[in-house]
Order: structure tokens, then sequence, then C-alpha cells
DNA sequence: TCAGTTATTTACCGGTCGGTACAGAATTGC
DNA sequence: GCAATTCTGTACCGACCGGTAAATAACTGA
């Protein structure tokens, strides 16, 4: 009962996904989130809370959208392919035409960035360090930091306005850390 | 002639060096800059201008003091050599205890970063193709925008605190893209 | 028809932002 | 001593920030 609610509220928060996605926690204003989202302040708060909630849900919406390929990658059955469909995927989302450049998750408040990425890699890799062609010598933590820290490189290099053939060229030289098994 | 300056003005350049590299430009505010600048605001704009015009005397300074190593590890004769000099002292800078995590040049306002690291990279490479025990397959440019990416992901990880140790061990990991000599 | 409930609209809040007007203090040349 | 010059300190500007109070509009159930 009472008053309908006057809008979609998926497609509000796939707005908002949107704005922080191309402007950042700190760079999208209410103004600016209000304005994409159609509706007025108080609604926004009335359906969705503050600001930081609103970002909680859109990184949770991206996390289940856009970047639901990250659970597709870490679950191919080879160690090498699942790295290398990690970073293709990513960049491939971070330069979507429509999309905007980058990852919607390196733009979240400095203080509250998200750190969960480096641990599913390392378990991904914990699993497959005595099972495939592991590239000699490498810990499964150190191998996942540096994936994380190419991730990271790639966001900000989209987000800057790389393209997406570069970043691939990039994607692949990266991949030579882990030769191809030759049997 | 007139009243003098009643502070160093190298040394309030340090100090706001120093602010805008733990806070970035835009989480710099000018009571953070003139606090530790021990400055007022007119002061401030008197001696260095408006507060873009402090940033980029800041990011000089920062160019030509701290990341001075970046010419040196350019001009070293091996090319893996450089980029391994190159990775290696960009961690050793953004950890340093008592600097600020990370890389100011990474903290520049958005629309402005600073796009001549990859240049330089990629003059170095071009220089060393056919000259060394260059990488199979490899194109400098695309050498270049691996490296630039290492750096950028590296410089994310410093400033999210990641510990000197396992960003060294990140650097051993991305060298291993250009295999040694074997002869 | 008329409470009760919920959403929208408008207009505003205090706080902070980058930047500056203005008066007074400190120096120089005469 | 005195004008001219340059810097410092205080106090302020309009703009924007995230967030909200209060009145009104739209719906449901009785």
């Amino acid at each position: 009962m009472g008053r309908p609610l006057s809008f979609d509220v998926d497609q509000a928060l796939d707005a908002a996904m949107h704005v922080f996605w191309r402007q950042g926690y700190e760079g999208a204003s209410l103004e600016d989130l209000t304005a994409a989202m159609g509706i007025n302040r108080p609604s926004l708060y009335a359906a969705f809370g503050d600001k930081k909630a609103l970002f909680a849900k859109a990184l949770d919406r991206y996390a289940n959208g856009p970047a639901a390929y990250v659970g597709q990658a870490l679950a191919e059955p080879v160690a090498r392919t699942a790295m290398e469909k990690l970073l293709r995927g990513a960049v491939e989302l971070m330069t979507r035409p429509g999309n905007p450049p980058g990852c919607l998750m390196m733009r979240a408040a400095p203080e509250s960035r998200p750190v969960k990425h480096d641990i599913a890699l390392r378990r991904r890799l914990e699993r497959a360090r005595n099972e495939e062609d592991w590239p000699l010598g490498a810990s499964p933590a150190g191998l996942a930091r540096y994936f994380t820290i190419v991730l990271r490189g790639l966001a900000v290099e989209a987000a800057g306005g790389a393209s997406r053939r570069n970043l691939l060229q990039a994607v692949e030289t990266a991949m030579r850390v882990w030769p191809v098994a030759t049997r």
C-alpha cells in the first residue's frame, strides 16, 4: 500500500553503477547520480540509503553482472588457461564499447578498495601447484600477486583510454611468464 | 626590495609534494597543504600560483628528485637490465620508509595523467631490438606497454600498502617475460 | 469518502572546497 | 623620517558537497 515507486529500482541502480564506473566514487556527485537515475535525492535515499550504500549495491551488481566472467575464468580446469581468461576477460570488459573504460572496483573510495581478488587467485593457484605445467620456482602467492598487479595495471591503462588491441597485446606478453607445456 | 619571504620556497614545495604524494591531487585540500607548508593561503598563491600550478611544480620536483632513478635505469646498456632496474627502482621508491607509499604521478587529477613514461620505454626498447637477447616475437611497443602496465599495477598495490618484499617478488615474476640470455 | 501509508517535490541545512579583498607588517631607497 | 614595495594575517566569497525537513501527491483498505 501507499504511493507506488515511480521508477524501476534495478534500472536506477544500473544507471548509478555506470556513473560510479565512469567517474569513481568521489567523482560522482549526488546531482550526477540523481540526474542519471531520473529520480530526486530523497527517493534515492529512501530506496538505497546513503551514497556509500548505493555504491556498495552498485558493486554487487557489477560483480554479478559485467564482472561475472571472473568466476567462470577461475573455474577453468587448467590454471594457466584460467589466468589467461581472467586477463582477457578483464580487457574485454574494460574496453567494451558503450561501457565506461576501466574497472568499477578500482574506483572505490581509497579507504575501501576490495582485496578479495588477490586471495581468490591465490586459492586457485595453490590448487594447481602440483598438478600441471607449473612455472619453475614460482610460488602460488607470488604468481597471484603478479597477476593481480597486471590486472590493476590493465585497469589503469584502460581507464586512461588504452585500446583493446594494445591491452590484449600486453596480456599476451604477460602470459609469457607462464610457459605453455611442451609435452 | 619589500618585505622578505618568511619561508623557504624549496622546503615548502617539498612539503606540498609529500602531501600530494600521500593524498593525491583532489584529496589534498588547501588547508592540508598550507598546514604542511607552514604558510597561509595568500602566500601560497603568491609564490606558486593556484593549486594546479603547485601540483605541476611538485611533479617537477618529484621527477628530478625521488624519481630521478628512471633516467639512470633507462641509461643501462643492456635493455633487459634497464627494465629490471626500472621496476626494482620503482618498488624501492614506492615503499621507502618515510615516503608516502605509491607514486605521485599516478595521483594527478584524472584528466591530466602523464603518459610520457610509455614513449620513453618504447624508445629505449626500439633501440635494443636487434642488439641483444630479444624475447622472441615481442614488439618494442608491446613490451613497453607491458612494462608500463606492470609499473601502474605496482603503484596501485604499493599505495594500497603492499610490502616491498611482496612487490619485489612480483617484479621477479614479471621479468620472466624476458628470458635471460643462455649463451 | 476518508484515514493511513508511502513516494515525490521543493527548498533548505551545515560543512568544505578553491580562491581572494583588504588591512597591516616588514623591508628598501632616499 | 618617509614613500614605495612586497609579503603576511584575517576574514571572507560564491560554489558545491552529502544529506534532510516538511509539505504534497498518489495509492490501499475500510
